[in-house]
DNA sequence: GTCTATTACATGCAAATTCATATAATTTAT
DNA sequence: ATAAATTATATGAATTTGCATGTAATAGAC
């Protein structure tokens, strides 16, 4: 490694790679999510595809824009993404009748069977990260994202 | 929402979506990392190349399975992604003399010179970040985070 | 009310990603 | 020493994604 970049390693702890929050963010979300990811696919399901039926779960319906925001694509992606579960009758589209532009998605009864099972499973591993860390560590951690998805908004 | 979904609800401050670590976790990534993505991106460059890119920077050489794990996509992902950023310079290769299957991947001196801005940015924007949330609240949740990806190799 | 700007969604197309599988180098078992 | 198993990477084909742009509905300016 050339001397002039020593300037920049702020701690050297850790690589570059596992020193910035983004990166460090998104291998832990990868890392946690592994073992349901693995039966999320084994039930022919993406990880987008299940992020988005995870998200309707408790939501009586969301538009195409907000749930963009939520899973975090393109807005072109998602209307792809949820034509195909409307295909496959896990999804349902509504128009707004106060405003025919936006298009309302709402899990089917078909599409809230097809993820019980993992919506369960989610809790449990949940549980499984809760009990290893404790709660309150966890709940704290939680705040903190929350806080920092907030701050990002504006 | 039918009645007998309450008996998951174990906490009905957020919705699930916003409830599960994974999820907020990857959220909180995304959010962070929004910005420099940006400049990323107009630097004509993806979010996985930077992530290869950057995660190589203070690396003398890393396999493609390596790499494969720390930017967390298939392998056959990864053989393309990095073909790419050979032809275009940024890459180098060079086979493992003692095992000859493995291919070593490294920064060029155009790569390091195209992402040095980068590396500033990040280096930057995450000193915002522990501005804004304090030095060790931040220590503290990279901490937790390490031991969950360690926690999760298992 | 009409014209313009904005918002919400859709679509064409090129590039990226994955899954399954192939190939090549090395290791292990016998 | 050889055959079988394992490991590391590459490739073909189908799907998914993103970017740029198009279209339709609504809001705003005058």
């Amino acid at each position: 490694m050339p001397e002039d970049q020593n300037t920049q390693m702020q701690n050297t702890k850790y690589k570059f790679r596992d020193r910035l929050l983004p990166h460090l963010l998104a291998r832990a979300s990868h890392s946690l999510s592994e073992k349901l990811m693995a039966v999320v696919r084994a039930r022919g399901l993406t990880a987008r595809q299940w992020r988005v039926l995870g998200s309707l779960w408790d939501e009586d319906s969301m538009t195409l824009t907000e749930l963009s925001d939520i899973v975090f694509c393109e807005q072109s992606t998602t209307t792809r993404l949820v034509e195909r579960l409307v295909d496959l009758k896990l999804l349902g589209k509504r128009l707004e009748q106060s405003d025919r532009r936006k298009v309302h998605i709402y899990l089917t009864v078909k599409g809230r069977r097809q993820i019980d099972e993992l919506v369960k499973l989610s809790e449990q591993f949940e549980k499984e990260t809760i009990d290893l860390f404790g709660i309150n560590q966890i709940e704290e951690m939680k705040h903190q994202l929350h806080e920092m998805i907030e701050h990002s908004k504006k």
